[in-house]
DNA sequence: ACGGTAACCTTGTATAGCAAGACTTGCAAT
DNA sequence: ATTGCAAGTCTTGCTATACAAGGTTACCGT
């Protein structure tokens, strides 16, 4: 019951840079970033990939583009921009750093 | 200027396990441990402690007891509870997990 | 025409960390 | 004594994020 509660809480702040290291390897789509989250258990819903997204493109982290229909209703695809792949790089620096002192943590005295 | 803000997020969720992770070392007072986890960096002020420790006593995570003054001014310490172990497995689990997936996320396609 | 489903988006809620500072208590100079 | 300082605890107001639940639009097969 309360191992959803400690996953919520985990994800914050790192599900933003998750969606940009997808997107460092080529476009994506909404519900294709959210299968793909999905599958890694970094989302519960897609409740809270849209807002992000929307956040996302606003802070200038990706840039949307409409694919109009081959098959299948219009898709929205982002891409990750410039200022996305510095923000990633940041993030990579400060989550090595972080986790490596919570695994510490964890593990204990030697 | 963003470094602080991404910090910031990663915190939360974790710091309550840090906590529990020190306390498994054995009991210790608020500024102690305040101290413990800014030198980790995990936290920025002992803003986020103190109300946190009051959630988990709430919770039932962990049990004060005063100790008034060998020296100096009187101190509460904090000793980690049954139930606080079992939910410190329970994070260790869910974290290894996660941090996993987000490990593989950023470096990326082998 | 009609149901199904892919894809996208919105609303409301709970929660956690933070900055800043208030309050209390003991100790040490003066 | 009195003043000042530092250790220790706690409070207030704020912002931001993930989530559940549901709603909307467009395409497709039959």
């Amino acid at each position: 019951m309360s191992e959803e509660r400690i996953s919520t809480n985990l994800r914050k702040g790192v599900l933003e840079y998750c969606v940009l290291a997808l997107l460092s390897q080529g476009e994506k789509y909404g519900l294709e970033l959210a299968d793909a989250l999905t599958a890694r258990e970094l989302i519960a819903s897609e409740g809270s990939l849209y807002p992000l997204l929307a956040r996302m493109r606003e802070n200038g982290l990706v840039e949307p583009r409409r694919e109009t229909s081959d098959s299948g209703r219009p898709r929205r695809y982002y891409a990750i921009t410039e200022h996305g792949t510095e923000q990633l790089a940041t993030f990579t620096r400060v989550w090595t750093s972080l986790a490596a002192q919570v695994d510490a943590l964890l593990e204990g005295p030697r």
